[in-house]
DNA sequence: AGAGTTGTTCACCACGGCGGAACAGCCGTC
DNA sequence: GACGGCTGTTCCGCCGTGGTGAACAACTCT
C-alpha cells in the first residue's frame, strides 16, 4: 500500500472501507477486514471514526454507508450550473422520445451521470445519478472524448484502458480514434450495444463558448425499438436541439 | 485534536477538509489551511490524496468536492426502500397542494431530507435532498421525535441542544416535551416559523409495523398562504393519508 | 524586476495508525 | 447450561507515517 508520494494512507483505507461497504451493501467488521485483507482492529477503528463523524451508520453490528454522502453529492451537483440547465432538457427528451434520457459530465477521465429521466416506455437500466461509467463504451462518453484534446484522450486511454464490456465494445485505440473522428464530423455518437447487450444509445455533446465540452446528453433504449429513422434522424436531431438550448442558456447567464 | 478513543485522526482531518471545501464552495490550499488552522503541507497532502482517489477535483488551483459523493449518496438512497415508497407520495402531495413537499429520515439524531418535490406555487427554500436539519425546529423533525422513545429524545437533546433559529423556535426541553405529547395525540406536527421566518410547515410520521418511525412527510409554504382550513384540516389529512399509503406499502413487500 | 501571493517539496520527529493477541458478548448445538 | 464458534471490542508495543515549518518554485500583480 506504500506509495512514493506524500499521500495519506489512513485516508485511503478509510475510503476503501467505505467503497467496500457500498459493494457489500453493508457488512460487519470482520467481513470487511477479510475482504480487504487488513486487520480487524484497523477496520474497527476506521469504522468507529466514520460512524462518529456520521458518514457511516451502524445498526445491529452491520455498518452501512450513510446519507452524509448524499448531502455532499447533492450539494455539489446543485452548485453545477450545467445541472440546472440540463435537467429540463433531459426531462423533455424523455417525454418526447418515451425512452430514458441522461446527462453526464466527465470527471477524472470517467463519465458521471448527473441526471436522468424515464419516458413512459423507458426500460430501467443500471444507471443512476452519480453512476460512473467508462467513456469508451458509451455514446455519452464517446461524444465527450470526441470533443477533448487528443492529448487528453491519450491520457485517459492510458490510465483507464479500453476494457471489453460486450462483443461490440471498441477495444482498439486506432479504431476508437477513427470512431471519434466520425463522431466529431457527425455531431453525435452511437452506442450499438457496446456497454450492455440489447441497449442502444445516441448522444450529443454540450460545448461551451470556449470550445470545452461541459456535458453530454443521451437517449437510450432497447435495440428492438431504437432503430431506423428514429435512430438515425429523429433522436439525433432532438439531442442536437436540446444541446443547443443548453449551450445558449449557459452563454447568457 | 487528540481524542481518548482509538479514532483515526487522519481520516477526521480529511473529512474536515472536505466539509470546509463544501462550506467555501471550493478553495485553495492556503485558504483551507488558514480556515482550519492546520499546516499548508498537511492540507496539501490530504487534498492530493483525495484528488487521486477522485473524491475531490482540482481546477486552476481551486479544489472542489467531486461527484464521487453523489455516487455513494444516490446509491445508498436508492437502496432505502422507504425512498422508493415515499417518492410517489411526495410527488402527489406537491401536486395536490401546489406547495413544497418533503420526506425526511432521522440519522445520528438529525433530520435528513431524502426527497422533495415542488408544486406549481412552491416557494424555493434552502432544502435539498441530503440536507441535514436539527430535529427540534422543524415539523418533520418534531413528528419524528414524537415517535422516538423518550430516552432517545433525551440523548438527542443532550448532544444537539435546542439552538434558536427564529424567535418561535422551541428552546426549552419541557416545552418541547409538551409539544411532542401534543403531536403524538394529534398525529401530525406544525412548524410555525420555527426554523425560517415566514415559512410554515405541517408534517406526519411514517411508522413501521413494529412501531419504529422510519420517516416523516411534510408540506411547507409561506405563512401567508398556509393558513385556516388548509393549515388545520386539509394538509394534515393529505399527509396522514399519504403516510398511510406508505405504511401499507412497506408492510406488504 | 520586485514584493506579494500562491502551491509544492523536503526532511525531521513524535505520535498515532497498524496489527496480533487477548478479551468480551452473543448465538446456537449437542 | 457449559461448550464451541462466531461476532465486535480492547489492549499494547513497535514501526511507519502523518503532521509540521521552513525552504523552494511558480505565478500574479504593481
Amino acid at each position: 500500500m506504500a506509495t512514493q508520494n506524500n499521500t495519506i494512507d489512513a485516508t485511503k483505507t478509510s475510503l476503501r472501507i467505505i467503497e467496500e461497504l457500498k459493494r457489500l451493501d453493508g457488512a460487519g467488521v470482520t467481513t470487511v477486514a477479510n475482504e480487504l485483507g487488513i486487520a480487524k482492529s484497523t477496520v474497527h477503528n476506521h469504522l468507529q471514526t466514520l460512524t462518529e463523524e456520521e458518514y457511516v451508520n451502524c445498526e445491529d453490528g452491520i455498518y452501512r454507508v450513510g446519507l452524509r454522502f448524499l448531502e455532499l453529492g447533492e450539494y455539489t451537483r446543485n452548485r453545477m450550473d450545467i445541472y440546472e440547465k440540463a435537467r429540463p432538457e433531459v426531462l423533455s427528451l424523455a417525454e418526447e422520445t418515451g425512452e430514458m434520457a441522461n446527462a453526464a459530465v466527465e470527471e477524472h477521465g470517467t463519465g458521471v451521470y448527473i441526471t436522468r429521466a424515464e419516458g413512459t416506455e423507458a426500460v430501467s437500466v443500471d444507471t443512476y445519478a452519480g453512476k460512473r461509467v467508462k467513456l469508451h463504451c458509451t455514446a455519452l462518453g464517446k461524444t465527450i472524448l470526441a470533443e477533448l484534446p487528443e492529448q487528453r484522450v491519450d491520457e485517459i486511454i492510458e490510465t483507464h484502458g479500453l476494457p471489453e464490456r460486450t462483443e461490440n465494445t471498441i477495444t482498439d485505440t486506432d479504431e476508437l480514434k477513427a470512431e471519434l473522428d466520425a463522431i466529431r464530423d457527425r455531431g453525435y455518437a452511437y452506442d450499438r450495444e457496446e456497454r450492455l447487450p440489447g441497449l442502444r444509445c445516441v448522444a450529443a455533446p454540450v460545448v461551451a463558448e470556449d470550445g470545452r465540452v461541459v456535458a453530454a446528453l443521451s437517449v437510450s433504449g432497447p435495440t428492438t425499438r431504437i432503430k431506423g429513422d428514429l435512430f438515425h434522424e429523429k433522436i439525433p436531431e432532438l439531442l442536437r436541439s436540446s444541446a443547443n438550448v443548453i449551450e445558449i442558456n449557459m452563454a447568457y447567464s
